[in-house]
DNA sequence: TACCAGGTAAAAA
DNA sequence: TTTTTACATGGT
């Protein structure tokens, strides 16, 4: 019987560059989102691996060492390289680390955070499309939203549900993106951003290889893509750790808190501030809003 | 109820 | 060239 089990699964160690501490990073992701939603120390996520959606649960084992599980049949090399995607395993914190070590007064930073890595979407596509629907809205609204067009467009596996791929959304009727709760000029830059896709107008995994420059000015090329969404694909997807949206209001309010007199600062204030932190303005940022989310007194 | 929330493109000035 | 406006949901 529980040979039976076992074989229907298949376990996948995972290699990530230390420091790094799950459980932490993990509470980092939830509280960017509403309270109720997987309380376990483990992620799983849904994904497309050979044109066939595949559920993904990864956790530590008894050792601390990373693990993931899928069902059977999945191709773990692809399963390997999905979730060390999402989790940032190649992403060195140590540097980062060096570089803040000169500030005395961000010790408690790295102390309290020490292995925090961010996560990012499993594709590039979903990364894009999750920007559009958090432009100008709350976060938490923005999870609703997306988690519609998710369960409407999406296809289940388990209890999860894949993103849905760009064919699906470009072929979509704005009604039916509407409906998910996205407005009419968001509803077209997703539809448009998913028809130059599938036309070949744009490869999105073609930006990996780009430098920043050149990847933001994709990025802004197409509709709907300001300087904001660029900077947060970079950083958020694209793994350039001196990217970040200086005029993104959760970052103007951590650099105020962080870095300031305690009050939100400009766009202006907030570059100035940061400065001083290349090459790692980016990642700074994301473990100031991790501290603020997470309630870390800086001491 | 009104207002703000991790913006953008298009219209108006 | 710069400023203003419409837009969607959810929490306070």
């Amino acid at each position: 019987m529980s040979n039976q089990a076992t074989d229907t699964k298949s376990n996948i160690y995972i290699t990530i560059v230390q420091p790094y501490d799950f459980a932490l990073s993990l509470r980092a992701i939830r509280s960017f989102q509403p309270a109720a939603v997987q309380p376990e120390p483990r992620l799983r996520i849904a994904v497309r691996i050979n044109d066939k959606p595949v559920a993904i649960e990864v956790s530590e084992d008894e050792v601390n060492r990373l693990k993931a599980t899928t069902g059977p049949g999945a191709d773990i090399e692809q399963v390997q390289a999905v979730v060390e995607w999402v989790l940032f395993a190649e992403l060195d914190l140590k540097p980062f680390y060096r570089q803040i070590e000169g500030n005395p007064e961000l010790a408690w930073l790295i102390q309290k955070l020490y292995g925090l890595k961010p996560s990012r979407p499993a594709s590039l596509f979903e990364m894009a499309v999750t920007a559009i629907t958090e432009q100008q809205i709350s976060l938490l609204a923005a999870y609703q939203i997306r988690n519609r067009v998710v369960q409407r467009f999406g296809e289940a596996v388990e209890d999860l549900s894949v993103f849905p791929e760009p064919r699906v959304l470009a072929k979509a009727s704005l009604d039916d993106l509407r409906v998910c709760g996205l407005s009419r000029q968001k509803s077209e830059y997703i539809r448009g951003l998913a028809g130059k896709i599938v036309a070949g107008e744009l490869d999105l995994e073609g930006l990996k290889s780009m430098d920043t420059d050149k990847a933001r000015e994709t990025i802004m090329n197409i509709k709907g893509f300001g300087r904001w969404s660029a900077d947060y694909i970079l950083i958020r997807g694209l793994a350039r750790p001196d990217c970040i949206p200086v005029d993104d209001l959760g970052v103007r309010e951590v650099v105020g808190r962080y870095l300031g007199n305690g009050a939100r600062t400009t766009a202006e204030e907030t570059a100035a501030r940061l400065k001083p932190f290349r090459p790692f303005r980016g990642l700074l940022a994301f473990y100031f809003l991790a501290a603020y989310r997470l309630k870390v007194p800086s001491e």
